[in-house]
RNA sequence: CGCGGGAUGGAGCAGUUCGGUAGCUCGUCGGGCUCAUAACCCGAAGGUCGUAGGUUCAAAUCCUUCUCCCGCAACCA
């Protein structure tokens, strides 16, 4: 059984994530069931960054500690991540002593075979924003973020030279088209910055306390690259000295780092560089996804525009919300949300065809054959398209998963749902159960619509568990795993199924 | 001339690799059905595929010009 290793990228515990932020766990929650449902050995990571000065300062602000104030935010956090039904194995915390240890030896080891040095890092410093800025990105000679006064900030700092790297790094990149998704995410970081030639990169910091310190050298604390990128490898069990754990060896490379676009440059450029110095194989594959916008703005809490999962979750349930982050997000375009998108979604996709077609077969079910489903193989030329479309869309799916579309993945799941309905208009069962001698052929035709409802939730699954797991309820059936999907018909002729329940209600316009 | 992506019926998108009757979802309108959550099924209207030119028997698709939109442009999770 092969291994498979995916990681979100750490959420930062400055502040509590909204929607856009929570679509990226979703995502990787949908890659991992589904890889799991494939029979991969899954290994799902993700968890916060705690360190930083804005850290420091929000903590200070509220006269507690830091490590007061990112418990907290940790704990809010996961706690959305856990109202999403996401199916992390390990949540992960940079203030964990252990990865702080780990962070501290790669530091060391870093310096002592002169990948750092220590030198002297100038720029124009915006504290709220945690953010050294250009002269040429200041913005009236204003932060550009928040329109702050900047300040010149000179500090004695350590620098990785990524410059040293920066040819095998291309070499790298362009022998492995697949390395970075979506590719023109790749030629945006190649011609930007591997072509020019790497900058070496500040990597400590004497500004502030909030971080691990450098061991030989107390003024300085860790800054966040070295710290935040090292959680692949520090949680699954690295060691510096070649002592890393069974399961270390196991897990890596990752095979997939699902990350935001805007943090795609730290870890294609310095996090190869750091695996390469340190001598390890390098991920498979990094996929910088889009954001979701809230009406095609950006969505931040100074716009006042902002959604979060658990009022979301609130309102419409898990599996809705995930249903629309899931299925309205493009692979490389940024996705759009709204309430009235939301709500629209919801009622199109989850109760109009899904809801209503397992709401209606299973009530034909009930009052025809008193919930009996039985396969009497009376069949008519409509079976065949059905059946068709069924193995075609797990085809479908399988492939589109495997290039992390899950939108298309999810779509192709939903052609089974909307072809069952259409299935139902053309072998008219109301009437077949006017006539006893078509008591057969009825029969069939609801024990297909049966088969074709399961065979497409063992799809759905891996988007909606709960809902999924709901359906399986309401049609009493055990036959959930990838490999009933080989063939149609795996649902035991002459199974009762239960009543029908409402799976998704319809939203009313107000 | 910094790099890259995009412009397709009212909205959102696919199609462009390897030219050959312009497709999907939603919306609108009409019809059908009644098992169902006023749901489901069928049909119709609606596009000179951003602009100008070129290659070709044939261009959304290839080449060139221009316009507009978006992302990135280095130490911001």
């Amino acid at each position: 059984m092969d291994k498979y290793y995916i990681t979100t990228a750490i959420a930062y515990t400055s502040s509590k994530p909204h929607i856009g932020n929570t679509y990226e766990i979703v995502l990787a929650d949908a890659i991992a069931r589904f890889k799991r449902l494939q029979g991969y050995d899954v290994y799902f990571q993700t968890g916060t960054d705690e360190h930083g000065e804005k850290i420091e300062l929000k903590a200070k602000e509220k006269g507690i500690e830091p490590q007061e104030y990112v418990d907290d935010i940790a704990g809010q956090i996961k706690t959305i991540w856990d109202i999403m039904n996401t199916s992390y194995d390990k949540f992960v915390r940079t203030t964990d002593k252990n990865h702080e240890r780990v962070v501290q030896d790669i530091f060391k080891k870093f310096y002592d075979q002169d990948d750092i040095y220590k030198g002297e890092y100038v720029g124009l410093y915006c504290t709220p924003c945690e953010s050294f800025w250009t002269e040429s990105q200041l913005v009236d000679g204003k932060c550009p973020d928040c329109g702050r006064e900047v300040k010149e900030t000179k500090e004695e700092a350590y620098f990785f030279r990524m410059s040293k790297y920066s040819k095998w790094l291309a070499d790298y990149i362009d022998s492995h088209p697949e390395f970075i998704q979506p590719e023109s995410r790749k030629n945006e970081i190649m011609n930007n910055f591997i072509k020019p030639g790497l900058q070496d990169l500040c990597v400590s910091r004497t500004s502030f306390k909030w971080g691990i310190p450098v061991t030989f050298d107390d003024k300085h604390v860790i800054y966040v690259w070295i710290d935040a990128l090292s959680n692949y490898i520090t949680f699954p069990g690295y060691e510096i000295d070649g002592k890393e754990s069974d399961f270390f060896k196991k897990v890596w490379p990752a095979d997939l780092h699902l990350i935001g676009k805007d943090i795609l440059r730290f870890h294609t450029i310095y996090w190869p560089i750091m695996l390469h110095a340190l001598g390890l194989e390098m991920p498979k594959q990094i996929f910088g996804h889009p954001w979701l916008l809230f009406d095609n703005d950006k969505m931040s809490k100074s716009r006042g525009n902002v959604s979060y999962a658990d009022d979301l979750v609130k309102e419409y349930g898990a599996d809705a919300v995930r249903f629309y982050v899931l299925h309205e997000m493009p692979f490389a375009s940024d996705g759009n949300f709204s309430i009235d998108l939301l709500e629209g979604s919801i009622n199109a996709n989850l109760a109009n065809t899904l809801g209503n077609l397992v709401n209606r077969t299973i009530g034909m079910l009930n009052k025809y054959n008193d919930g009996i489903v039985e396969n009497k193989e009376v069949t008519d030329s409509f079976d065949e398209d059905l059946i068709n479309t069924c193995l075609n869309a797990k085809e479908e799916a399988f492939a589109k998963m495997n290039d992390l579309k899950v939108a298309d993945a999810l779509d192709s799941v939903f052609r089974i749902f909307s072809r069952s309905n259409k299935y139902i208009d053309e072998t008219t069962p109301w009437i077949l159960a006017k006539d006893e001698n078509s008591k057969d052929r009825l029969n069939t035709v609801l024990y297909n619509l049966i088969e074709a409802i399961r065979y497409g939730t063992v799809l759905l699954q891996a988007f909606l568990p709960e809902t999924a797991e709901e359906i399986f309820r309401q049609i009493n059936s055990e036959d959930k795993s990838f490999d009933t999907l080989d063939k149609f018909g795996y649902y035991k002729s002459g199974t009762k199924v239960n009543d029908a329940k409402v799976l998704f209600q319809r939203i009313e316009k107000k």
